[in-house]
Parts: structure tokens; sequence; C-alpha cells
DNA sequence: AATAAAAGTGAAAGTTTCGTGAAATTTAAG
DNA sequence: CTTAAATTTCACGAAACTTTCACTTTTATT
């Protein structure tokens, strides 16, 4: 997941850009409009953070800038009592609004959100090699065969899955797959994951556990 | 397609309007829930797109005057923050949610796909193998007999073909089948899906249960 | 290499969910 | 009003799933 900061403030950059990085994602930082645009042309961000504010080429117009087939989902920073014209930014692609001053652990959540939404709108299957997961269906082939898996084990799939690469703590994969009122052992996941594996056949490569820390997928046979 | 998009702010409707037309959808505008509710009786509609909180009168109390034939897919529009509950959305037949504000963007793809899941048999005889439907005619056979059903067994049938492939809660059959205003408990379903089974014989199998969540249409004998 | 911490695993125990027959209730029809 | 049909609730056994536990293996550290 590559998300670019588009801030003119040293600080918040870096406070974004540390947390972001916790969180095992990509960051890129631009301090200022034409910088942002010259990346965005050349790579491929999976999300946007922009502060309108900024001297020379503001928010707005870096988003009028960006040519259609460059837009990506944008979370837009503004001061409090900034009146950002929320009608202009739903016409822009806006996907969500942070104001300042806000708290990383906020903005994180609004990320988590957005990328979530936007990954999960695109398609209901996720295909990888002879893999594939159908999420509305709650079916799971592999090389066209459907194999059965406990509903646990889907879920816990879908959720590595969706944030694929990203190492996740057995707390976090608790609190999002089993719901945060889930009072058990830690190493329940564990049971789950080896149960998981088990069913993913040759496909259990992608389940790499991260030693410390928990589990991730990843796209490696 | 003939979509009603029932909102009081003059921009949001002309925002919504025009990224539907661009994607070829006939647009109607509401601005108000009386208006809507007048235009929905004499006139059938493919999908409501309906912002919650309005003056005078509210989306739910809309949704609750709709009488139940004319009852169409809708998606909401509700502020962040606004606390709908989603629940009590599920039983008025909400398919999806779009919470302001929000990317045009995606608001086509939850069309799309709500349309796609509820018109993708709109063609009144579905058939797979010896097993016809007749939505019209509301009659089922099999190998060219005709079998009697209930009308809960037909509807129940016809809710899931038109969902083929879809795990469906109980809570969505309940809300969509049996209306949002049936107050009963949730293993109501079950019986029914017990009774449909026996009267489709070898095609039992194409109703399959997903464990957790409720039941799917598939096709496969 | 020794040690401690973390992860893998098989199996038992515990819990939830589901299928089903039968009874109770509601609805529709005569 | 009576009767039949349809719908709904209920309860219990069966099946499926989840969790814990104890033990083994692996990994990281000193």
């Amino acid at each position: 997941m590559k998300i670019l900061v588009v801030d003119d403030e040293k600080l918040i950059q870096d406070v974004i850009s540390e947390y972001l990085k916790a969180n095992q994602y990509d960051v890129f930082l631009a301090s200022n409009g034409e910088d942002a645009l010259s990346m965005i042309l050349k790579q491929d961000f999976d999300l946007l953070i922009l502060d309108i504010m900024m001297p020379q080429m503001d928010g707005f117009t870096l988003l009028k800038e960006i040519p259609k087939e460059k837009r990506i989902p944008t979370i837009v920073l503004s001061a409090r009592g900034e009146e950002v014209d929320k009608l202009s930014g739903f016409s822009l692609g806006i996907d969500d609004y942070v104001t300042k001053p806000f708290s990383p652990k906020e903005l994180i959540a609004r990320v988590k959100a957005v990328l979530a939404r936007c990954q999960s709108s695109i398609g209901d299957i996720y295909t990888y090699q002879g893999l594939e997961v159908h999420f509305l269906s709650r079916s799971i082939f592999i090389d066209q065969k459907e194999i059965s898996v406990t509903p646990k084990e889907f879920d816990l799939l879908s959720y590595l899955i969706k944030n694929k690469g990203i190492a996740l703590s057995r707390e976090q994969l608790l609190s999002h797959v089993w719901g945060y009122d889930f009072f058990g052992e830690d190493r329940t996941v564990d049971t789950h994951i080896k149960m998981l594996r088990n069913s993913l056949g040759s496909y259990r490569k992608c389940i790499v556990t991260v030693h410390g820390i928990g589990y991730k997928y990843v796209e490696e046979k």
C-alpha cells in the first residue's frame, strides 16, 4: 500500500509518515502541489493524503490537475474553521476529511477505512494464481475446485487478504475478525491459522508468520 | 434503467444526477418525501437513492410508506456521524449505504453493484437443467412436471435465485422476502428452507447453507 | 551451546448453529 | 363458523465449529 502525503509543514509530514510506516504502509512525501503532481504522474499510489492549504498550488488545484486515469482515493486535511466546501469535495472524488488538529490514531483509522472501502468495491473476487476467494458467496476455490472452510477460517483469510503484505498482530486479528468483544486467548488465532493453512494446501505458504508480531498474507507460493 | 434520486439539497441532486446520466441511467429527481412517494406510485423505478435526513418526510418514513408491491432496491445516503442503525436499515429492505461525503465514483460502483444483484435474472423465467421457475405465473417445474409450493416457498426461492451465488443472511431474507415489518424469529427461515428443499427434490442441493451466515442458491445439482 | 520465548500442532472439551418433526397459531376459503 | 392450508414457534438431537490445553518444534538471545 503506497500512500502519498502532501503537506508543506515538515512537522506534520513527519508525524503522519511515522505513524503510517508503523502501520506497514509505504509512505512517500511531497511538500507542494507541483512535486506531488509529478510524483503521481510517474507512479501509482493507493491513497493520497492532502493538505488543502498550501503555498503556490493548493490542494483543490492539485486535485483538478490530476488526470482522470490517475485519480486515487483521497483524504483531505484541513484546519478547523477552514470552511471546506464539501460539495466541491464531492465532485473532486474526495473520500474523507480530517480536521487539524487530529490524532494520528484517528488518521490511521480513516486511512484504513478508505482503503478498505475502495478495495472492496472494486471486486468481490480475489485471485492469485490458482487461488480464488469469492467474498460475496463466501467460497474459496483452489485450481477450480471448491474447498470448504469454516466461517472463522473464511473471515480470517478475507481479512488477511484485504490487508495483504501487512503484518497483523494477534490482537488486530482478534479485534477485526472475532470482534472487539472477544475475550479469549491470543493463541486461538494460531489454531485457526493452522487450520486455515491446512485448508489452503499448497497456498499455505501465502500465510507467513511474523515472529514476535503475528501473521501476514503474501502473494508467493 | 430508471433511477429516482431523493435529496433536499439541490447541489447534491445535481452532482449525483450528472454522474448517473454520464453512466447512461435515466435520472428522476425529487426533493422531498411526498413528491418521491407520488412519483413511485405513478411509475416503476429500478433504483432509489435516498437521503435519510430531509425536512418534513424523512427517508425512513418514506420507505415505510411505500406499499409492498412498489418496493425497489434502495441506496441510502447519510451524513457521517449520523448513527444510522444498520439493523433497522436492513429490516427496511435497504440494499446499501453511502456515507457523505462520498466520491461519485464510489456511488456509481454501488449503484452498479445493487442493480446487478437485483436484476440479474429479471427475465420472467429462470432455467437450470430440469428446473424452471416462472416468476410471473408463480409456478415451478421440475422435469416438465409442475410442482406445488406455498407462496412463501416461492418468494424465498425467487429471492435466492435472483441473488444466486451470494450468501444471504437470515435477516436479509426476512427483510426482503417477508418484508421489513416482520418481527418474528430468525429460525422461521430455516423451516421454510426445509420445506423448500423438500419441494425441490433432487434440486435441493442448489440451496446451500452458509454456516454462521444463512443460505445461498448455487447452480449445482 | 544453553536458555527462554514464541509458534506449530493434535486432541479433547465446550459452544454454537442447524435440521427437523410436531405442535400451536394464523390466515384463507367455503 | 368451520375446515383446511399455510405459517410460525418450539424443542431436541445432530452436526459443525471454536476454544483451550498440553506438548513439541522452532526461533531468537546470551
